[in-house]
DNA sequence: AATAGAATTGGAAACGTTTCCAAACAAGTT
DNA sequence: AACTTGTTTGGAAACGTTTCCAATTCTATT
């Protein structure tokens, strides 16, 4: 309804410059015990607020931290926000958003507009950590910043999984239960440097075991040729018996389209996931998957950026091996002797398998 | 590095006054062609971007809307701010968020941050509308808002499931499948207005269709004990042969606690849940269910606002129908001849049943 | 009672914009 | 040549703060 007061306001109903109520209100300088009465009074009466933009003109800082990333349909990146919306809360800032749908170019703009409102500090996850011109806008202005799930460049913060060394890891799962050749799905593969890190790490994995190369799945924007595509390539490559996706849901889709052709998960086909959402533990089977800690990855960005703006210690991000975990689950199968039971599996078989 | 260049060093570099290069920069009022070229050439070599600090003190608007969630690790949530963030950038504003962890208090502080902030408008879900502080703070500022998830009390814009006939229409459902006398399950249920709307038309709903009153159990935080609280809870009501579970991860908690108890679902005991996550088609039975379209309301929040902000028109809520849609689905029993089938349950049924 | 020192107070500048206004200048009309 | 008109330009005020500095008032000491 009315304009907000202003801090001019409030010295005129208190009856004393604005100095003064600056000072009162911060609790910076002295002033008489009556003037501080009056001065409440006034804010009282007024519901007066400090107007945080001429604060922020004044000490050229804002309060807020800036967050780019792919999107927040996604679970990975909605629990990593959660976790720095915890850890931002607690030292009174606050998180300005901006989702970029895994495009570059809103990559950038997204940098601009975050950068021209003056964020104290920016964390981001960007397409392409080596070659991204944002991030490069970024340090040449010397902005506090953290990556969130980009492996860092020299001289980039970052908290991430390691996704090389994640996806040898499901190599070796592959590789122990006998599987030789498998497949590597992917969504998004040239717009996500995670996407062809998982690749290159797991085709490393494999190598190194002595499995075949494994055959790049890549599928478009939308699910909804994934069935036929999926038979398509299990057609070209009859040899495969495990796929390896580069996240859960690309995971639990392809159990579906597998169903879908009458394929019984894991007898004949294994599938491992990556990420570890929850509902990896509700399907039937349950899925073998890389279990990740969004939240705690998060808050870590989080941190570091605090830690960048307010001088302190920078967080120590986690060891590369320590950002994830294999957990064991139905959708892969052994292929050695007991492969020839009849595929069923038991129903919530929880057991964590924390391998270092 | 250096400090950001300011509109003065722009100036000066163009050898002009800060006038022009603003009447420049911003097409608006005239300048010679060759001055023009002089302040392009100036802004390219200093890597010129406006303050949207400064502009917004002088225009006291900032392009920024505030969000205030419970969470955005909960799903309904992530998608709603997804759907909202689309319209946002359409339109160049930004997305200030604040979640509340389901806290009254954190809601109310949550509203003043971002009233000095000076957003231009808040799309909020909170805790009680009919008695919300923070509400009537915006509602008295005149500050352009819209509820979300929150039914509105008068004089309050609001993208909402009209969570009484949602309710009774799984009243309806359980009704139709035979079932007379069932549970109703909560969490946070006095921090959260939905969960007591949806009890509220669901009792309305058993009375109109002459079941028994559906008995509450309300679980706490975390949901450890619950597989105990649901023997006792079944043994207190031994008649009970369906639960109505307040949001779908409720429901599918406590289809795992049934089947810790030995119990089969729906067999022995349905579930119907709400809000209609893509999980619910994944397990096993699917879960039958309220589907609502987080997406589509976090839209129409944000439309909404910026509708007040622009003074256009304001788009229409969906009717109290049309918000949600009744899910059949595995985990709901037929009670009637039939019942005494093998319990067995077709794996991916995903069909529709679009109810009005 | 005079004075030093401390406590309290307010004016004004600065932060980076936009916009009003008047000044300077160009070009066309008598 | 003296106007009128229109375009281009820059100075200055305003937006809401904080903070420096100088001015005023108070208290205690001589």
């Amino acid at each position: 309804m009315h304009q907000s007061a202003t801090i001019k306001d409030v010295a005129l109903k208190a009856g004393c410059g604005v100095a003064t109520v600056s000072r009162v209100l911060n609790n910076t300088g002295s002033a008489s015990p009556e003037m501080r009465i009056r001065v409440a009074a006034a804010v009282k009466e007024l519901d007066f607020q400090f107007s945080e933009v001429g604060r922020s003109l004044q000490s050229s800082t804002t309060r807020t931290i800036g967050f780019v990333v792919p999107s927040i349909a996604n679970p990975v990146y909605a629990d990593a926000l959660q976790g720095a919306q915890e850890i931002l809360t607690c030292s009174g800032y606050q998180m300005l958003l901006i989702c970029t749908n895994y495009s570059p170019e809103s990559e950038l703009s997204a940098i601009r507009t975050l950068i021209s409102k003056q964020v104290a500090g920016i964390v981001l996850t960007v397409s392409d950590a080596e070659r991204s011109e944002g991030l490069s806008i970024i340090r040449n202005r010397g902005l506090p910043h953290c990556l969130l799930y980009n492996n860092a460049p020299v001289s980039h913060e970052s908290w991430s999984v390691d996704d090389k060394a994640a996806a040898a890891r499901v190599a070796q799962a592959f590789s122990e239960n006998l599987h030789n050749q498998t497949g590597f799905l992917a969504l998004n593969f040239n717009k996500s440097d995670r996407a062809r890190q998982r690749y290159e790490g797991y085709c490393v994995g494999c190598k190194a075991r002595g499995m075949k190369k494994p055959q790049l799945l890549e599928i478009s924007e939308d699910f909804e040729d994934l069935t036929m595509k999926l038979k398509l390539f299990l057609s070209e490559n009859p040899s495969i018996t495990g796929i390896f996706a580069s996240n859960d849901f690309l995971a639990l889709a392809i159990v579906r389209s597998a169903r879908k052709l009458a394929l019984n998960v894991p007898r004949d086909l294994s599938i491992i996931g990556f990420d570890g959402i929850d509902v990896g533990l509700m399907v039937e089977p349950t899925l073998a998957t890389i279990v990740t800690e969004p939240k705690m990855l998060g808050a870590g960005a989080g941190r570091t950026v605090l830690s960048f703006i307010n001088k302190t210690e920078v967080p120590k991000p986690p060891s590369a091996d320590q950002t994830f975990n294999f957990r064991a689950g139905g959708s892969l199968a052994y292929l050695g002797a007991e492969s020839s039971d009849d595929g069923k599996i038991t129903p919530f078989p929880s057991s964590f398998d924390p391998t270092n």
